[in-house]
DNA sequence: ATATCTGCAAAGACTTTGCATGAGA
DNA sequence: TCTCATGCAAAGTCTTTGCAGATAT
């Protein structure tokens, strides 16, 4: 039976308790304490990003525990993981769990400082459902998700 | 003085010797072999992948040489190098180097297997071109590349 | 009660670095 | 000749795994 979080912690979300019991995982704390990280996190944490995040409030939580409910989280849909190219793995809770528009990434490869981008988004959606819909048509794909991200060199960078 | 490669061997390229020598690097077997490899590899080889491929020939390339030598080629600009999420970094000549059309990428998430496909890309790139320049000039980027890629199961994987 | 989760330490996978030797210009 | 490139081994990162103890239901 689905606990609720009434008056509880800030990192105490119902929707997610329910997800968690549904898929039969359990509710725990470390579980709750790195969603709500991601949710209150606008930036693009890397695993020791959040681990470090959280540690001066839940020092009981491990660097291996992070890392294996962040795995979770992306199972369940509930986060997505990007690679940027600089050989760590980046986490985003889902766009529709979150009040932010749909964005792409835009890339500094000198100084590695990523840019959400949320223009043009909207032609870029409506062309990429096109392709999507072409492509699963074409070679039997269950498309899931799509990635689409812009390299350079930031203002900063291109100045020296 | 550039030297020419006549009746070289298949790894001679003359324009690659003049790029390295323009470019103040020396011109080496392992750089000629590898470059080489890359062109007459029509997938996404990982550093290993290439390693591997050229070791029964030239047994004397050590893997260091391979990272090194695809590092450089990345940086002069011959050679694209990808992540596809799957903890190691793949290469692939650059389009213009190549008779192969400009593609993007499918991947399969569960057997990793990588589909270029170059449907769509027509109106795909007339987007991003629009966008580069948008995405330029509001943020003062310098924008050197971009990636696009579709995620999913292909047909064998979610059929299971 | 008992199956799942967690933390720690150790192992694993990929990539980079240090250094002496070897090769290109 | 003299600098740059290479191979080997070792070190470095990020991530995963094994296992005993702790926790959720």
């Amino acid at each position: 039976m689905p606990r609720r979080c009434g008056k509880g912690p800030p990192w105490c979300h119902d929707w997610f308790q329910e997800r968690l019991i549904n898929g039969g995982y359990r509710v725990t704390m470390p579980r709750q304490v790195v969603l709500d990280s991601l949710i209150n996190d606008s930036g693009h944490p890397s695993a020791e990003d959040i681990y470090v995040k959280i540690h001066n409030k839940h020092p009981e939580i491990g660097l291996t525990t992070v890392y294996r409910t962040l795995e979770l989280l992306v199972q369940m849909g509930v986060v997505s993981k990007f690679d940027f190219g600089d050989g760590r793995s980046r986490y985003e809770i889902s766009e529709s769990l979150k009040n932010t528009k749909h964005h792409h990434h835009l890339i500094c490869t000198n100084c590695k400082r990523i840019i959400d981008y949320t223009d043009f988004i909207n032609e870029e959606l409506e062309l990429l459902r096109r392709t999507e819909k072409g492509l699963s048509e074409k070679f039997n794909f269950t498309i899931t998700g799509h990635e689409i991200q812009f390299y350079g060199l930031c203002d900063k960078c291109s100045k020296k």
